[in-house]
DNA sequence: CGCAAGATGTGCCGTTCGGCACTGGCGGCG
DNA sequence: CGCCGCCAGTGCCGAACGGCACATCTTGCG
């Protein structure tokens, strides 16, 4: 009674991740990685070719990321949706709503094991939907308390200063406004920025600024 | 750096299913069955004398049900609260719900395999949860009901093409990238960009996410 | 047909940002 | 006391951004 193995298609830049992900889903006798793809707009393009059964879609991607390419394959208004597993390395990030949202059949962090990760594309090929038990315990608090959520992902982690500098990043102030506003050097608002981008694991200050008002500090 | 092994107690009027969980959970190197309980009063008292990392509780068990025992051993007036991880056969809402609000730090359907078994026993241990991928699909959908629609300030006065590129400015894509995603070179970004700022009166791109993030678009 | 608007493209140039290395002051803590 | 985390500052340099002017091409409309 062995039907048809799962095809997948694998999506991520870093092309050793690719080889993990690869061997642990080929020792799976139920499962064939059919193909892979370093970014986004060529995952999208292997998938509406190849029409795999479930991908497997990192975020951080160069060009086109793991969110929007979860849309365009299994968003609301696509006809004929893919299953997409959404894999990411940080549980700071605030993605989860989106990719769900976007119509993922699953999210997972990257430090899941080989079991998590077999147990989602199968979670994925049957409809149903698996989630890192890590990012469950804190989507639940958003169920069970949805006012009170002061503790934000890695908010802890900033100092005052650096969240105080967060929010300014966040309002579209550059660092000279910045520097002006809080009485200190321009160089020194560089400085506290790095340290923000470094906890935050943002590249830039407009990636910052994302995570600024999607984690709620901007309107609490 | 093996550290020592996570202990269990299996609580299942069905002397078969304890077995066959004892089978899968001992098979692991790092989880071992302390002990095992046919009722959900002998549930409770094991685990209070025993103490156990983890307890497997059914649900449908004779006196004390699983959900009972869960509230008795996790609930949120313990004190020292027992990680539980509730097992049912029978996926109904309001099993879930009552589990979890009951301090659940799992849910599980029987028909599970092994690998979600002893990946939701790790998880809880953790401080974690893992939902089986069934119920979490009906979970979800009681989730990302309620999103209401706030006023788009002045998105009417941008043009599809300006309110993608806005989209995925406010998620933090460079220039470069935003012109990979869309096929364009990166000059018409910069020209499409320049035509956002005019309209919306935002001098840098961080300006632009915010005004993004605040109007509502990026979560809608 | 003629015109306007939108989308796409090029080039130039100054400003800003982001990464790196390094120094120093200040307060808490074992 | 010494150590460490936070805050502050300086310098350098390449990459990215922002503004400007200008040139197609398509589409829709009167």
């Amino acid at each position: 009674m062995t039907s048809d193995p799962i095809r997948v298609l694998l999506a991520d830049d870093q092309e050793n991740i690719r080889h993990a992900f690869r061997i642990i889903l080929d020792s799976q006798p139920d499962m064939t990685v059919v193909a892979e793809a370093a970014t986004g707009t060529a995952a999208v393009e292997q998938a509406r070719h190849l029409r795999p059964d479930v991908v497997l879609a990192d975020i951080r991607m160069p060009g086109l990321d793991g969110l929007e390419v979860t849309r365009l394959l299994a968003g609301p208004d696509v006809p004929d949706p893919v299953r997409v597993v959404v894999v990411t390395t940080f549980d700071l990030d605030e993605y989860v709503h989106t990719a769900l949202r976007n119509g993922a059949c699953g999210f997972l962090l990257k430090r899941s094991g080989p079991a998590l990760l077999t147990e989602a594309v199968r979670a994925a090929m049957s409809g149903d939907t698996l989630i890192s038990p890590q990012v469950t315990v804190r989507l639940l608090r958003h169920l069970t308390t949805p006012p009170p959520r002061p503790a934000r992902t890695g908010a802890a982690r900033l100092t005052d200063r650096e969240l105080q500098i967060t929010r300014l990043v966040a309002r579209g102030h550059t660092n000279a406004d910045i520097a002006t506003i809080l009485f200190i050097s321009p160089g020194t608002v560089k400085n506290h920025i790095a340290g923000i981008q470094n906890k935050l694991g943002t590249r830039n200050r407009v990636d910052i600024a994302a995570w600024a008002w999607e984690s709620g500090i901007m309107t609490s």
